[in-house]
Parts: C-alpha cells; structure tokens; sequence
DNA sequence: CTGAAAGCGCTAACAA
DNA sequence: TTGTTAGCGCTTTCAG
C-alpha cells in the first residue's frame, strides 16, 4: 500500500490530526512542529489522497470537461487551455468526449458529477431541459452554449459573422454565398444572426446554401454549388470547409481571390497555411477555455447568486483569400 | 448532499451491505430482494461513490493520460481513441499536460498516481531514470517510447523511414535530403534508424539537414537549404514540416513532385489537404491509443510477470508529392 | 442469503 | 497548540 498520513504521523511524533493541519492549515500548528511534519511528508514522499480528503470537505479537486468531439480541434484547443488554467489551480481534469448521440453529453456529466467539484460542457447539442438537468447534478459552466441561469462563457460568434460582411461589402462584393454547417447548433445560430444583422444592415445578396458537412468534402461539394450561384464571394461555415472551398476552387481553374473571394472561420492554426492563405475570423478558443475554468472555480467560493456570462470579442483576420470582386467596381449604393 | 447507499437501503428495506452486493456482486443475492434494490437505486437515481469505493477497494475506476502537448493533434488523436477506450471499460480519464520541463511529466504521473489505477504516458522526454521512477508510482504504460521493464504500445518509425526511402529509390532517386526534427525523442532516433538502415541497404546518398522545428516555418526554412543540397527529394521529419516544405517550394517555383519530391510522416487529416495531397507514413495513432489503454487495464487483472512490447506497424501512403526525378531517368545500380 | 460492524485515508469538531 | 474521536460513502469480513 502506498504511504499514508498515518506513516507521517509516526515519523513526526504527532497525531494524524496534526499533521493534517500541517498541511492544510498550517497556521494552526507551531512553526517548529509543522517543519517536523513537513520533513517528515517529504522524506516520506508522502502526497495526500485527494479522494479521501474530498470524501469529508465535499471538494475533490477536480473538474470534468465535456466536448462533443475530441478529434476536433476546436475542441482541444479548448480543452488545452481549460487544463492549463486548472492546473495552475492546483486542479485535475477529467476529459470526456461524447461522439453521436447528443444525450450523451448529459450522461457523462452525470457520470463525472460525484468525482468533480464541477464541468466544463462544450458547445453542447442537447436539448434546454436536458442540459438544465444536467446542472442540477453539479456544478456546470456552459462554453459556446446559452442558457439562462447556467453560467457561460461565449464566442461572439455573430460579431464576427458581421465583420465578414462588412468586409466583403466593403471590397465592393454585392452578392455572397453563405455556405451553412449543422444548423442544430447554438454557435451556427450565433453566426447566423451576425449574417442577417449585416445583410439588413447593407442590402447585400446573401445566397443561403447547404447544409454541408463542415469538412474538406463538405467545402468541395459546396464550392460547385457556389460558383453555380453568381456570386463573387463565398463565405464559409469554417476554415476546414474553406480549405475545401478553396480546393475545389482551384481545380476548376478559378483564381482566388481574383475571381472569388473566400472567407473561413475558427483562424485555426492551418488557415494560415493555407493557399493562399485564409482570410478568417479568429476566435478565442484559449481564452474561452480559460475563462470558463476560472468562472467554475469562482463558483465554487463565491456564493453571490449572480450567474456570470461573458462574451469573447472575434476578430476577422485579413489574410489573401479576399479581394474587390472582379470587372469594373460598381460604385456602392447604401439603403437610404 | 447527494443521495448515498443509506438512501437506497432504507428505500429497499435492506441494509446497505445488501444494497452494495446487489450492485457489485448480484449473485450473491436473492433475485427478489436484487431487483428491489435494483428499482430503489433507479428511482433515487442512484449513482456510487467511485472515490469512497476506491478507498477500501484500491480501484478507482480511472485512468490518467499525460501528453507532452495538449494542442499537438497527434497527442490528442492518441487521446481521443484512448479515452474513447477507456469508456467502454467503464474507466474515466484524466488527462495533463506537460509543457516546457521534460520532468514535468513525472510530476504529472506523480499527481495523478493516487487517483488513478494506471497512467498512459506518451512520449515522454524525460530520462530513463524519471520515467523507471514514475512506474515506481503507479502503474505505467508508454506510449512511443520504449523501456525496459515497462509495458509500452510502440509504433515502427523505423519501418515507416524504411518504407519511405524505398519508395523513393524505386522511383529513382539517389540523393535525397533528410529533414531532422527535435534530437531528443526515442521515435526520432527510431527513424533515424530506419533512415541508416535503408541507406545501407541501398547505398542512397542521404543528406542530414537541421535540426529544424517540426513546424510550418520550420520546413520553410528547411526547403531553403534543401534545395541548396542538389537533391531530389526532400524526407520531412513530419507532415507540417513537409507542408512548410511544399508552400516554400511554390514559392520559390519548383514544381512538386516535377522538379522535387516532397514526403512527410504522421498522415494527420491535412495531409491529404495539401497541395498537391502529401505523400506520408500512416501512423497508427488511434490504434496506438486503444492498445495502450488495453494494456494497462490487462494489467491490472493479470499478474503475470511478462512486461507486454507491442509494435503498431507503420504505412507508407502515396499520395501526389512523389514521383521519379527530372531529367533521363539512371538505372539503378544496387550494391553487389 | 442477509445484517452488523470494522475500516479505507482523511478532516473536523471537541477536548485537553 | 495538540490529541482524541467521529464519520464521509462505501465494501467486506464475520456472524446469523
């Protein structure tokens, strides 16, 4: 068996009862009695086992985090950032990653509930009810994902949707085709919004196509669609189905952004390696991650009932895949 | 507080010992008074306590995966399938990771040691010592990283190497430059063997470059001297490299693979987004992962003493990035 | 087949 | 300032 706090005792001649004092309230014991402990602890190798310290304070010193996808990098970006944060928290993170069903989600975090002080859920795809559930049996900090009285922190997914337009509409591009992800989710809502809000605000054409799969082959099937549609740009659901747009785009023989301007969104690390490079809207994967950890571990002392929601600002990135559409600019006419 | 084993009991009319059989042993128990326990639990919505059973029983019912980078997709690809494994044995996982400090790692192992059964270690820099060290703490299973007296899932960097170098000699090439990635990890010095081996084997000349960063810039970088070397195709250490590579070659105007063939390792998702699509070794990383994390549950069954060494082979994938030389093609000449 | 009781490693009153 | 004791939620002898 490993060495426990009783083996630590003995060898400091004191009580088991002092010795977690030592540790956890050090003020409480003698400064020459604590050093005696500590050495011994040290000598000992002696490292506490958190779970049953959390058996009696409640507080385990973990945190689960909840992604729909571990192979995505959205997601691990997140998840990168989100362990770092708790880690410098002196916390440990359970991971778990849903893969079909969307209830699935809400079973993890059932099944994590007892072994965290809290979790992090990821852009979840279950339902209001489900996820309200879900945060009865813990505490919960919601990521990409809105609902009221639940804690969240969220990407201003319609923020940058608008910078898009107002960007193209600025090149001069009067008519866009807006390639559409799976609508189920909350962010693709988000962005959704952004779009309508910036096509009432400037008049512009905004051509709905898909939906696509947000992958590579998603991009490649909508591109055709696009170039089909009279458009001179084309703004897609993210980078990795730009990627794919821009593919396509080049095998038919159609310069980028000579003849169509292409716009992604993630600035995943890969947009800017592709050719030409993407034209993006950066979003704050890491400090989203970040924020949301900090949120549970403030929820955990804090007792104000206030349930915080912070919005991260995105950013468009102007790389090369944008530029005035082609033949003589059209001077623009904004509504009146 | 959450609903506990006395909750079920008292609802089941047995006592908790009664409720705990049912659970964990049920044949030790009349089916009636089973499925009375069995209806309590499911109406309360009954979930044990893992860390308090874990107490007296030494089983946690978790795992922990300690990568060298949380935002490296090879590491998270590692750990998507290992966590997905994980699962269907019913085991949570943790997940850490190091950054900067090699030693990190074991600090990380030490961490987690008293919270988990086992730990999946992938890729550690530290040294032998550290590495022996840490399986002192927990039970160990390396991941692309082989020592003596510990269980590891390896994958053939070596034979991937091989294979590589062989595609290109049979293409035609008799010289070719050898991309160096970080000096440090146990499957660079794989490769490295694999790479000596087929040049003996078929008297290549192969040109050492780097130590470069296995990164974009880095294979940008990379090219530059390549191309300075008067070869004809260029090994990546991996495939962000080999994208470097490829989008510093455009820029330069030589044509891949017309003018220089281009390879990279690993296969991840973008490889075959390049342009044109990457000639790469597949790695088995979800295998890797899945196999790894089957081990060390194997482990903690069994007790026999054999220390299990499993080797995922690797596979060269031809994409469009190589082909013959410029110029009339020579005969080859092997050595007698 | 079931219950009572001990105890896993630790912290939190309560005394001393 | 320190030790004694109870007990967190659970499993596991040991009786019955």
């Amino acid at each position: 068996m490993a060495i426990t706090i009783r083996d630590v005792a003995r060898r400091a001649q004191v009580s088991v009862a002092t010795v977690s004092r030592a540790l956890t309230t050090p003020d409480l014991v003698r400064a020459e009695t604590r050093s005696r402990v500590l050495a011994a602890a040290t000598e000992l190798g002696y490292r506490p086992n958190r779970a049953a310290r959390g058996l009696i304070t409640g507080r385990t010193g973990n945190i689960g985090i909840v992604v729909p996808d571990l192979g995505d990098p959205v997601f691990t970006a997140v998840l990168k950032a989100a362990q770092a944060r708790a880690a410098q928290a002196d916390y440990a993170v359970f991971v778990a990653g849903g893969d079909e069903d969307p209830a699935t989600e809400v079973k993890l975090v059932h099944a994590m509930a007892k072994q965290v002080d809290g979790v992090l859920v990821c852009a979840p795809a279950s339902t209001d009810e489900q996820v309200a559930e879900a945060a009865g049996a813990t505490s919960l900090v919601l990521l990409d994902r809105d609902l009221p009285g639940v804690p969240a922190a969220l990407l201003d997914g319609a923020g940058g949707a608008e910078q898009v337009v107002d960007h193209l509409v600025a090149l001069g591009h009067r008519r866009v085709a807006v390639l559409d992800g799976p609508r189920a989710s909350w962010s693709n809502r988000q962005r959704r919004r952004g779009l309508a809000a910036a096509r009432a605000r400037h008049g512009v054409d905004l051509v709905d196509l898909g939906p696509f799969a947000p992958s590579y082959e998603g991009g490649t099937r909508a591109a055709d669609l696009a170039l089909a549609g009279d458009v001179t740009a084309i703004v897609a659901y993210d980078d990795i189905m730009a990627s794919g747009v821009l593919a396509r785009l080049r095998d038919r023989g159609v310069p980028v952004p000579g003849e169509m301007s292409v716009t992604g969104f993630g600035d995943l690390p890969y947009a800017e390696l592709c050719s030409p490079p993407l034209t993006t809207v950066a979003v704050p994967l890491a400090a989203a991650g970040r924020t949301a950890v900090a949120m549970l571990l403030a929820g955990f002392d804090a007792q104000d009932a206030d349930v915080p929601r912070v919005v991260l600002p995105t950013r468009l990135v102007v790389r090369s895949t944008t530029a005035p559409p082609p033949g003589p600019v059209r001077p623009r006419r904004d509504q009146p």
